[in-house]
DNA sequence: TATTTCACG
DNA sequence: ACGTACGTGAAATAT
């Protein structure tokens, strides 16, 4: 269902204006010309994120008040209240809102007969009419009589950025009586800022009762005792009430000359915003408008030619290229073509001609031919897949727009759409030359992918990150491609004996579970099902939010014997629909499954997998590792290493904040949670486990920047404890607590983290007057360049293994990667001399300040693994 | 399509 | 007054 979002114009920019007001107005934001402009920029803040979520085909909107309408709103009566005039340093931002709206391309409307509640009132119901849910912004509490179903009323409630979203539940719960008759109390209870006064005498209770007993106003009225002093009051005063019912009622019967279609929000012109960011002196403005909401002036599409040979083709050392695929897992996926950029041409040639084509295929498989491509990965893992050799990657255009923003989304739309290129709208026959190929579309992009380096090399030399890319991400493209091309073994029937016995399982915990429930059956994987049946019926005592994830249900373990039920049943559940179920479409012939590894998705720089993921195969409970069992290779002599780094992220946190009892603690190879529990609890004894794992907890919590009240809800221990332990942490480690506050202080003055290898994280909230989202922000940039940094380090370990396994001849390869850990196939005459390889080239890939510690083993099995 | 839950580091 | 630890992907239900 699409949305519109109706703001009240001057009611906000009023709450704007205040909320930044200064009783020095020097200090006040203005133009470089002068003109104050701490209201618009406020204005714009609000409006920001609720532009950001707007869908295609939802609308906005923004009733204003005529000058000439007698204003009788929240800002005029906050003003008159204050018996001060409106200040003329707001009354000049006025036209400017106006001209925001221009700029934004939002549609807005007033008239000298109506105000801006009827406005926004009669839109609101012209949109619910259209099937539209409709979202008004307004700080005046007169819009609560348009609350319903459709229709919300987002409160600001003081400040600007504290929203209250009123529905039909929110209000009744508040008023006890339906929105409607929140105009019925206004004339029962005036409004003292409009100097009216309604009935006096008649307080917030009574009001209520009265509505409660009678509904409206003038029932009220007609049942008004006179023999008490209500009733007398209720009726000397009827006409003053009547005066403020009338007032506070908003007309929604009105015809405006606003059509659907001029709401819905079509975009906004870059050019006009730069415009208007420079007028006023907003730099930022441009860059935190969403790119997706600009108005997109198409490119054209690329001109490219069907050949059938390269022959006649002169080829000097480089080429811009993308495959042309089906729309399958790439690993699999048909080949149709091929787009090629030669010298300023575009070319397509068919699969068929490609594979007779010599002198492509040799041009392919030449390193000293550079190719400029988008997802060079895909590219060589599906080539690789139709036995066609690709070599001499020079530029991946996907993996460099990634380093420049890991925020855009790993898609060529996004990443064309980062550096202004808007695709052109192909029809359907460029979109089928060759029955189901797209010749046009992958042509486009062969020619950017080619085009585009320059100004991204420049752009990734101005932040240091040419060298993370030639040396680090695109080396590391090829290490996996390799990796998902040669695939993980798993033994189909060996998985489907686990599915036979944990169904077995599976459905006897369900018996068990339906008959505690009076025999009643209901869907077991539906959280809204299990909450009615476990917080209505059974009555258990659940929290607010109703949720019935683990930590939930084991609040309540002892409370009723359906709970270990349950978590048993969903632990199997899961384990049959995602592991088995979900790995055994991805076997191939060869009882191998090829993951892809994701090296364009994570905002930190980590790698994901996907269809299937590897990376998150159960370990941590017994049934759920048992399926590790069938993670092995047909051929006994081929074994499973694995070797991980012990606790990365602390140790690049030592390095990071230069600490030195945590650096000591590490290079003395001793228990770090262990020493972090002797001294954060003051202990000059061995810590107890008790200690020890709350230690742990503690170490956890501070890569991930957690708070007094989630340490105390985690450890289960109360928010003043909480609070202590992490006061000691901190006195025990003062360098840490330095380090993040410079790199919070760096974030919030240049909007974005670094790793050690300069990988960047970009925070555009890290200044939100939200307490929760900038709160929010902070994490992620106290989390970032820890996390960032071991996924760099591991990446650059990896291309060593890699390189080292084939320098030396092994015939051992990296099968797979889980964070801090690299797992490996080698035949069994290798695995010591390959374990002891890896292990220390992992060790010693860089050199921090703490040393690094990597563990492992190996086995048939991944289960037997060590 | 969005939400909830849960598997991993 | 509110919701509270970082980073992922998959499957199922709810909307």
């Amino acid at each position: 269902m699409n949305k519109i979002i109706i703001i009240d114009g001057y009611s906000l920019l009023f709450r704007s204006f205040y909320a930044t007001y200064n009783e020095d107005k020097e200090k006040m934001m203005k133009s470089k010309d002068g003109v104050y402009t701490n209201a618009i920029y406020t204005f714009i803040n609000m409006l920001l994120p609720l532009m950001k979520n707007l869908k295609k085909d939802d609308a906005i909107f923004v009733a204003l008040d005529s000058s000439k309408t007698t204003f009788r709103h929240q800002q005029y009566k906050e003003y008159k209240a204050n018996r001060k005039p409106l200040p003329n340093e707001l009354k000049e931002q006025f036209p400017i809102l106006r001209e925001l709206l221009d700029t934004l391309n939002i549609k807005y409307y007033e008239n000298e007969n109506l105000e801006a509640d009827d406005i926004a009132g009669n839109v609101a119901k012209m949109m619910e009419k259209e099937k539209y849910k409709v979202e008004i912004y307004t700080s005046d509490r007169d819009y609560l009589q348009l609350i319903n179903k459709n229709i919300t009323v987002d409160l600001i409630i003081k400040g600007v950025k504290n929203i209250k979203v009123m529905t039909p539940e929110s209000f009744i719960e508040e008023y006890k009586f339906e929105p409607i008759k929140i105009i019925d109390y206004k004339a029962l209870r005036g409004d003292s800022s409009d100097n009216l006064k309604g009935i006096p005498g008649i307080g917030e209770t009574t009001a209520t009762n009265l509505i409660l007993q009678y509904g409206d106003f003038e029932n009220i009225i007609k049942n008004a005792n006179p023999n008490t002093g209500i009733g007398k009051k209720l009726i000397k005063f009827q006409d003053d009430g009547r005066m403020c019912l009338a007032l506070a009622t908003i007309k929604t019967d009105d015809i405006l000359p606003i059509k659907k279609d001029d709401l819905i929000y079509k975009g906004y012109d870059f050019d006009n915003v730069v415009d208007f960011a420079t007028k006023y002196n907003f730099k930022n403005l441009t860059t935190k408008l969403p790119p997706s909401l600009r108005i997109k002036t198409k490119n054209e599409k690329i001109e490219y030619e069907v050949i059938s040979t390269i022959k006649n083709i002169v080829i000097n050392d480089e080429i811009g290229l993308y495959i042309d695929i089906s729309n399958d897992n790439y690993h699999s996926a048909t080949l149709y073509g091929l787009s090629l950029y030669i010298n300023g041409s575009v070319y397509y040639i068919s699969y068929d001609n490609l594979i007779k084509d010599k002198e492509l295929l040799d041009i392919l498989r030449s390193e000293k031919i550079k190719k400029y491509s988008f997802n060079f990965k895909k590219v060589k893992v599906n080539l690789n897949y139709h036995n066609i050799e690709i070599n001499g990657l020079e530029f991946d255009l996907l993996l460099a727009a990634y380093l420049l923003n890991p925020n855009l989304n790993d898609d060529y739309n996004s990443v064309l759409t980062y550096f202004n290129v808007y695709l052109p709208e192909f029809n359907d026959e460029e979109l089928s030359l060759f029955d189901t190929g797209k010749p046009a579309l992958t042509s486009f992009i062969a020619y950017y992918s080619y085009n585009l380096k320059n100004e991204t090399i420049e752009k990734l030399k101005e932040k240091n990150q040419y060298e993370l890319l030639l040396n680090i991400e695109q080396p590391l493209t090829l290490v996996l491609s390799n990796m998902e091309s040669e695939g993980f073994p798993l033994n189909k029937e060996k998985l489907l004996e686990f599915r036979k016995e944990y169904e077995t399982k599976r459905n006897l915990i369900e018996e068990a579970i339906f008959k505690l429930n009076d025999d009643e059956t209901f869907n077991l994987n539906s959280p809204k099902q299990l909450g009615d049946v476990l917080y209505d019926k059974l009555k258990l005592n659940g929290p607010k939010n109703r949720s019935t994830n683990i930590d939930a249900l084991i609040k309540i373990i002892h409370e009723h014997p359906i709970i270990p039920l349950i978590i048993e049943y969903r632990k199997y559940s899961k384990l049959i629909s995602t592991t088995i179920d979900g790995f055994i479409p991805f076997i191939d012939n060869n009882g191998l499954i090829h993951t892809t590894f994701n090296q364009s998705v994570t905002r930190t720089g980590r790698l994901s997998s996907s269809e299937p993921n590897l990376q998150n195969i159960s370990i941590k409970d017994e049934e759920g590792k048992a399926i590790r069992k069938c993670f092995y290779y047909e051929d006994p002599n081929t074994y499973i290493l694995s070797l991980d780094y012990s606790q990365i992220e602390l140790r690049v946190l030592a390095h990071l904040s230069n600490s030195s009892t945590m650096i000591d603690v590490f290079n003395k190879d001793l228990d770090i949670h262990r020493e972090t529990a002797k001294k954060i609890f003051h202990l000059d004894r061995e810590p107890t486990s008790l200690e020890r794992r709350h230690a742990k907890t503690v170490n956890f919590g501070i890569i991930y920047g957690m708070s007094d009240w989630g340490l105390a809800d985690e450890l289960q221990i109360s928010v003043k404890e909480a609070k202590d332990i992490i006061k000691s942490f901190n006195d025990e480690f003062p360098e840490i607590k330095n380090y993040f506050n410079d790199v919070i202080k760096n974030a919030e003055e240049n909007k974005y983290t670094t790793t050690i290898f300069n990988r960047r994280r970009y925070l555009e909230n890290i200044n939100s007057s939200v307490f929760m989202e900038r709160e929010a922000e902070k994490r992620i940039c106290m989390n970032a360049p820890i996390q960032g940094s071991a996924a760099d380090l591991i990446k650059i370990a990896m291309i060593k293994v890699d390189k080292a396994l084939k320098y030396n001849g092994f015939k051992a390869r990296i099968i797979n990667q889980i964070h801090d850990e690299i797992m490996l196939k080698v035949p069994s005459e290798e695995k010591e001399k390959v374990y002891n390889l890896v292990k220390e080239i992992m060790e010693t890939c860089v050199s921090l300040k703490v040393k690094l510690k990597v563990d492992g083993g190996y086995a048939r099995t991944w289960y037997d693994v060590k």
